[in-house]
RNA sequence: GCACCCGUAGCUCAGCUGGAUAGAGCGUUGCCCUCCGAAGGCAAAGGUCGCACGUUCGAAUCGUGCCGGGUGCGCCA
């Protein structure tokens, strides 16, 4: 129920109507008609920019326009007051009832409400994390996880068919190295002496229960044996020890998956990579060429050879991109594109990937990717999560990589909280850096958004707690307060919490359409801010307060808004992964 | 050298896909606790939206060119 969409159809129904009459001339783009809440609230309930768009194609002035399609919308029901201004804006005004109405739709639809059908049902992949399996996940990895989680809800929200999903790196040289990390391990566990973990692998603490595992299976078997006979096992044992880990991280955060899909299962049984490479050459968009050296820092051993390139430049792309490596075995790149594939074979004809902005450069050759091994029928976005810089008041913590000490994501989340992780991850533009102060986010004070958004939350249902004192027969269930006499909403602050919520649809629409789930959280700590303006108007006009202890029906109006903001709170909170407590501790 | 991202109040950032007088928090200044939770609230001050052209009824938003910061730039993933 976003209203200001269905005021946007009526407006071009108005227009609809003035064409075929001959008052305006028809085969006029509506498209860019919009209906929004203006930004004065003199200026009215809703504003329509229909005139000002549609003038030119008209051969009209601005004005003109909109006092003849403001003919028209006064009639329509709700509407009392119909106003051009400005430029021709078309400024309308409603009923106070009608928002009354919203409300009762918020209380009887529950955290339904703002629910869309924006997406229609589209399958939409959504890839995110991917953290490579040779360790735990660290805080770099926390931000593209809790935004691609956060979207995908707010994608199924807004009605898209979502899956999640995570690609797991099993086939590079970077899971030899953990095979060769964890046999130190093993050795270790095997022999008792301590293990030497030479430059180049992987030294950190994490592998020596893996080792031990290993230890306790094969005793010393391996001890003897060449890397050829335990390379296999230790691989894909270790492989399976890191994705447990990561399981594991990933479900301190709140973070499920649907599918979690193996990069080597692409090359086992059939090679999909070597048939998609192939399927690309007969359309020509493979090909055996040369490549001028990079222009950077320069290469040492640069080979100018013949080699196997995706002719991405025919999509935009600054060069072609090599697929197979001097070696004879596939780039991280032709593996990607048969990936890809697989998601346009399994139906998806819309893929999101959210990855980190140091892969930034690489974003063009995916997307040419994808349209090549589609045919044009699928499109990818990528979406890129700037760096997080982690301070604890003020000071750089330390993020080094030696000897594994890095900060794992769950240390922070074990310091501070999932809530507190989540919703500051999300209290930023995914594309600009974003500071995450350990000591802040623990604060309860203003200052820190999620403990102002969660205390909003929290403050309705002390309201209705205590409400429920002064009136013990008060209904518990909120959808009963549709029915309480809401037409008593009447004070200014109490519109302008109708209106917010009534704002709700149209902002999940659009959060959902520019994929920035950070919308609904300064959605929610606006709406915040505006619920406790109005608690504290209480304090200096007890007549506003919510419960009026003489006056059981007010209190009934009163607490439908309460329910209502209540709800909506609940709602966002829930597509940002963030409890909505009752009670803060 | 090239590509991508970012330049908005002293600081950290929003700005509803081009709309009306550019907003919030922190900081600064001044008020407000006998109160449904002051873990707060109200108000003031603070802006050539990096710069310059352009597009049009209208630009922080779109285009071009500069300036400044970040991230990357065969066979790593």
């Amino acid at each position: 129920m976003n209203v200001y969409a269905i005021f946007a159809d009526h407006v071009r129904a108005a227009v609809a109507d003035l064409a075929r009459e001959g008052l305006v001339p028809e085969g006029l783009d509506l498209a860019r008609i919009v209906v929004e809440p203006p930004r004065d609230a003199a200026n009215g309930d809703l504003a329509t920019n229909a005139a000002m768009v549609l003038a030119k194609d008209a051969k009209a002035k601005p004005r003109d326009l909109a006092t003849l399609i403001a003919g028209r919308l006064e009639g329509l029901a709700d509407v009392t007051k119909v106003e051009v201004a400005g430029p021709g804006f078309i400024n309308i005004s409603l009923e106070p009832k009608f928002w009354i109405g919203v409300l009762a739709a918020v209380l009887r639809q529950g955290v339904a409400f703002g629910r869309s059908e924006l997406g229609a049902g589209e399958a939409v992949n959504v890839e995110y994390v991917s953290a490579n399996p040779t360790g735990p996940m660290h805080v770099g990895h926390c931000r593209g996880a809790v935004f691609g989680d956060a979207m995908a809800s707010l994608l199924a929200f807004a009605g898209f068919k979502v899956t999640r999903e995570y690609y797991i790196n099993d086939a590079g040289a970077q899971v030899d190295v953990l095979a060769r990390s964890v046999y130190l391990r093993y050795r270790e566990a095997a022999t008792g002496e301590a293990a030497q973990i030479p430059e180049g692998l992987y030294p950190g603490d994490y592998l020596v229960p893996v080792g031990q595992e290993l230890a306790q299976m094969h005793g010393g078997a391996f001890l003897e044996s060449p890397e050829s006979e335990w390379l296999q096992i230790f691989r894909s044992f270790s492989i399976g020890a890191m994705m447990v880990m990561i399981r594991e991280d990933l479900s301190a955060l709140g973070i499920e998956f649907d599918v979690f899909f193996s990069e080597r299962s692409l090359t086992v049984g059939a090679d999909r990579v070597g048939l998609t490479i192939e399927q690309l050459r007969r359309t020509g968009e493979v090909y055996e060429g040369r490549l001028p050296p990079p222009k950077g820092s320069p290469i040492e051993d640069w080979e100018d050879r013949e080699q196997i390139l995706f002719r991405s430049t025919d999509f935009g792309d600054d060069v072609d991109r090599p697929l197979v490596k001097s070696d004879g075995s596939y780039t991280y790149f032709a593996g990607d594109i048969a990936y890809h594939k697989d998601k346009f074979d399994r139906g998806f004809r819309r893929m999101i990937d959210v990855w980190g902005a140091d892969h930034g450069g690489y974003v063009k050759r995916m997307q040419a990717a994808v349209k090549a091994v589609s045919a044009g029928q699928a499109s990818l976005d990528i979406e890129l999560c700037q760096l997080v810089r982690l301070t604890r008041n003020g000071e750089p913590v330390r993020m080094s990589k030696r000897a594994g000490s890095f900060v794992t994501l769950r240390e922070v989340v074990d310091e501070v909280g999932r809530d507190a992780v989540r919703f500051m991850m999300l209290f930023r533009k995914n594309d600009a850096p974003l500071d995450f102060d350990l000591a802040k986010v623990i604060e309860q004070s203003r200052e820190n958004p999620v403990f102002y958004v969660q205390y909003a939350h929290a403050r309705a249902h002390s309201i209705l707690r205590n409400a429920k004192e002064q009136f013990p027969d008060l209904p518990a269930d909120a959808s009963v307060y549709a029915h309480a006499p809401l037409a008593r909403l009447e004070d200014e602050g109490e519109a302008g919490l109708l209106m917010r919520l009534a704002g709700w649809p149209r902002l999940v629409e659009q959060a959902a359409a520019a994929r920035e789930p950070h919308r609904v959280a300064f959605f929610l700590y606006d709406l915040a801010s505006e619920f406790h303006a109005q608690w504290n108007r209480g304090k200096d006009l007890p007549h506003l307060r919510f419960i009026m202890e003489n006056d059981r029906e007010l209190t009934m109006a009163r607490l439908a808004l309460v329910h209502g903001v209540a709800t909506v709170l609940a709602s966002g909170l829930k597509l940002l992964g963030v409890e909505a407590v009752e009670e803060m501790k």
